[in-house]
DNA sequence: GGTGTGCATGCAATTGGATTGCGTTGTTTC
DNA sequence: GAAACAACGCAATCCAATTGCATGCACACC
């Protein structure tokens, strides 16, 4: 299934703006904020407003999870599909603001509260600024 | 170890405004917000950026520990001690808000990762809300 | 227990990410 | 193709976080 039928699929309408965005999520390697989402794409003469309801809509329809990095900021990432991965814990590093997806598995949580976990979020150091 | 010890300790002069910032996260049972904080203390004439600031000199000698809410705003609670607790992940009720502080044991995190662990976030909904 | 030094505080102002309002543009449907 | 309505651009707003600076207070030293 391509970017436009994932669109059609999710009743959201097929624009530039949206695929360009999805483009770009599907090149990156782990979640990016909005800022890194919008700067990527200054190119493309798409506001930054518009960057920012494209990943809010993504994100409401299921086709993008959006996380919390351990710097306050919003990241936003493809979801499970074609395209994307299933939900896994994240790793930021308060140094250099590097964030690290890590395999589904790493964190092991109990099963009374897992039914109910969306994201989970691991601050700390790396390896290389330990 | 009484308060002012603490912060004499730390090397943090003894002031009316931290000695009741440290009281209020003492009473409380989960991490708390700045503007929580703050809320509270209002009948103390304590200016909420100062709150703010104590919160961060808190932080820094670690008497406080600091994590990020799944709101994206953060979160304050006393450490380890006679008065707090030692670190812990915390749970985050995208609904109600509400943060639930989860046992040391409750997450298991790979040995190659753990070492550099600061915060460990998680983020869904509560059986309340779920 | 007075006094000087330097940190702590109050107040005003700024930053920056997130969010909204509204008029215009563009996509989809028929 | 034309109508209907979602998406967009731009300006403006909100709020948590942060900074600057002048004043006030805690503590050490006398």
């Amino acid at each position: 299934m391509d970017l436009r039928e994932q669109l059609r699929a999710a009743k959201l309408k097929v624009t530039s703006g949206r695929l360009s965005v999805l483009r770009e999520l599907g090149r990156a390697k782990g979640p990016m904020s909005h800022a890194e989402v919008a700067e990527r794409l200054e190119g493309e003469s798409l506001d930054k407003v518009t960057v920012w309801r494209i990943l809010v809509a993504l994100t409401e329809v299921g086709l993008v999870d959006r996380s919390n990095g351990g710097d306050g900021t919003w990241r936003f990432e493809l979801r499970s599909g074609s395209l994307g991965h299933d939900p896994h814990p994240h790793f930021t590093c308060l140094v250099c603001k590097t964030v690290t997806c890590l395999p589904h598995d790493s964190v092991r949580i109990p099963p009374r509260i897992v039914r109910g976990v969306v994201d989970v979020q691991i601050t700390g150091r790396c390896e290389k600024c330990g």
